[in-house]
DNA sequence: GTGTAATCGAGACGGTACGTCTCGTCTTCTG
DNA sequence: CAGAAGACGAGACGTACCGTCTCGATTACAC
């Protein structure tokens, strides 16, 4: 989804640093208003009620608007999400790898169960199935960055000493907290805080050093 | 989805034992050629093609013959699915708990990649994301009996000492096998049986009895 | 309707007289039975309602059943508004051409009102218009008798010397009964006895002033 | 079918005067051309024919176009009547009150006879039978103005003494003009201009003989 | 009696049209 | 001249009947 990423993308420079563009500057109220009511109306009643026009009528914006500036359904529920997302959760410098990932398994969950970005991120894998812009931008957007945190927080395990060397990063992350985004998607387990720090600890147990 | 459930149970009594029932009976040919049509345009163009009209089409069946017997476009693709997928893969009796893990996920990677299966499972969890009965179809009718087989094999595992006692199995699984879905799902690693075995050995040597 | 003449026709003969067929025979209360729902459901919720599903239901019959005896819905109401309207009513022989006619005009206007006939008439007029069969079979098992009648007291009203010669009976019957089915059909004026009768008397008298 | 009456009420100040709306005005070119397809269709294939995916097929109009528009088939063939059929003939004013009424007389036949008018207004009665609100819209629009130019004209007869006074006015059109639409209706007859004459003449004079 | 053949109920089936819904585009008028 | 209002083409939705077609179960005449 290329357009969605120039889209997203020049959403900040509003005007003030950007090269002058021609014609009337981008409404940011409306701007605004519009991922708001696509969230909620996510929020409320699932992907299903969140239409194009709903948005519109409850954002109090045209539909045409909304069509200048996103591609898509999809691609409203994802700014939406990025909006509403708390950004990286900052961890301590001096926790440990297992205490660092235990905390943004813990902040997942929360994310997941207690804001609008649960039910958002199940919209948003629901229609990446058929719209490959949308996962494009979903792995993109999303789930790039926060895999990349956590990566840097187990090369500085290793490098410390407290993890094997060669561990297959991506593959830790996939069960620390790729289970919990399973848990969200399938509902066939709670999701809790208790089971965020238990999932770490599986991991851990396996792939802690041993004296 | 108890209709679901309901219809999908007396397929198999296909009038042999059941009580006789009056008028024309179900036509068989049709009813295979509608779940045919409706995995192949789910596999063709995603959840998006497979609408009811095109089902019908396709299967040279008229919608209401479709909807005579399944009350959804996701009851269709789900006992679609049910047909196609293999059969619960048989474990030697013999084998490791682990072994037995690792043939499971490998044998759920290859679902996944070189059989109709998998873009059927992405349509499906995508609509059960916004349809509760879809989600609660797919949990029990494909999920637990899955689900179900590993704790067997866990439980024999711990039985014979090859694993620790007091092993969260529900978790196991959403490491060993829900990694798997988690990247069928959002597609930002590759689906290979090397990776499978991997999946599970990291969580074995987290869980496996050590001396 | 030709194949609707052939059935009609064999109603009477039903067994007794004709040709012994092989077989099971015709249950006549089924057959009666099919008449009477169709009329009814006419009667309550005009020719809509009286669908060939809801006939069947009612009559405890099923589908197949009218369609090896009717050809068509049409059908079924013309032979149920045969069997439910009055013989032709008997004119006293002795009475002036002025009293037959207004004798005919006011049991027609009851037959409208006070009986199935009027909504069953206008059911099938209705359906006369766009299936010729229909047309056809409604002119020669209901309209020719009647006007037949007409034509008979006219011509014996001429040969009395109550009428002018070169009487055109078709006209008149046009006129005089003809405008009580344009009311029961249009419904912009009261169909009433009364008005009957000031139909015959218009055509009698005429409208003209006269020194 | 008071929702019909509004729409075909506010077809007329197409936007010059009436309340300024906002947004995309109504679309004339289609709106005219859903009003022809709709009146063709029942020409060639009565009533049956004009379905409301043919008209919108025919119209190269999507069917919610039309739905924005008119409540139902009916209401499209009513408009479609009216805009097909002659503005109320013109009599001259020295015209006795019979030549007056032979005079519409002899339109209405050549209205039924050579131009779509025929089959349109056989349809809308048809549909009538079964429609109140088609019903009372046929009424209101097409039948009372028509009857009211002929009430004008036998109240200007008696004035002038040509008629007797007392005249039961609307008796009389059912008369002469009603016996035109049983015609049209039942298909008895010819529907001849002669015919038409012989109607009023008959309601003039009646069949009585005088001494 | 026992065939045997037509009839019946029930209802599945291919069709066709219904009236509704949402999408994404377009057109016009307003601020 | 951007934006709201909303008309529009497109096309799927789920429902309702149509008339045809299988079934198995009933009759009732003919042998």
């Amino acid at each position: 989804m290329s357009g969605m990423a120039e889209q997203t993308a020049d959403q900040a420079p509003d005007g003030t640093v950007a090269g002058k563009r021609r014609g009337r500057p981008r409404d940011q109220v409306r701007h605004t208003a519009v991922l708001q009511a696509a969230g909620d109306l996510m929020i409320e009643g699932g992907l299903a009620a969140a239409t194009m026009e709903a948005i519109a009528a409850r954002a109090g914006v045209s539909k045409q608007t909304i069509y200048n500036w996103w591609p898509s359904r999809g691609a409203v529920a994802l700014e939406g999400l990025m909006v509403r997302a708390d950004p990286l959760a900052d961890i301590p410098e001096d926790a440990t790898a297992r205490e660092a990932v235990r905390l943004l398994a813990v902040a997942l969950v929360r994310l997941f169960v207690s804001t609008p970005a649960g039910p958002l991120l199940r919209s948003l894998v629901a229609d990446a199935q058929s719209q490959p812009e949308i996962a494009q931008a979903l792995r993109d957007q999303w789930l790039t960055p926060r895999r990349d945190a956590v990566v840097a927080i187990l090369e500085r395990g290793v490098a410390r000493g407290e993890l094997r060397s060669g561990v297959d990063a991506a593959l830790v992350i996939d069960h620390a907290l790729g289970s919990l985004y399973y848990r969200l998607l399938l509902g066939h387990e709670p999701l809790t805080e208790a089971a965020a720090r238990r999932s770490v600890d599986l991991v851990w147990e396996g792939i802690e050093r041993r004296g």
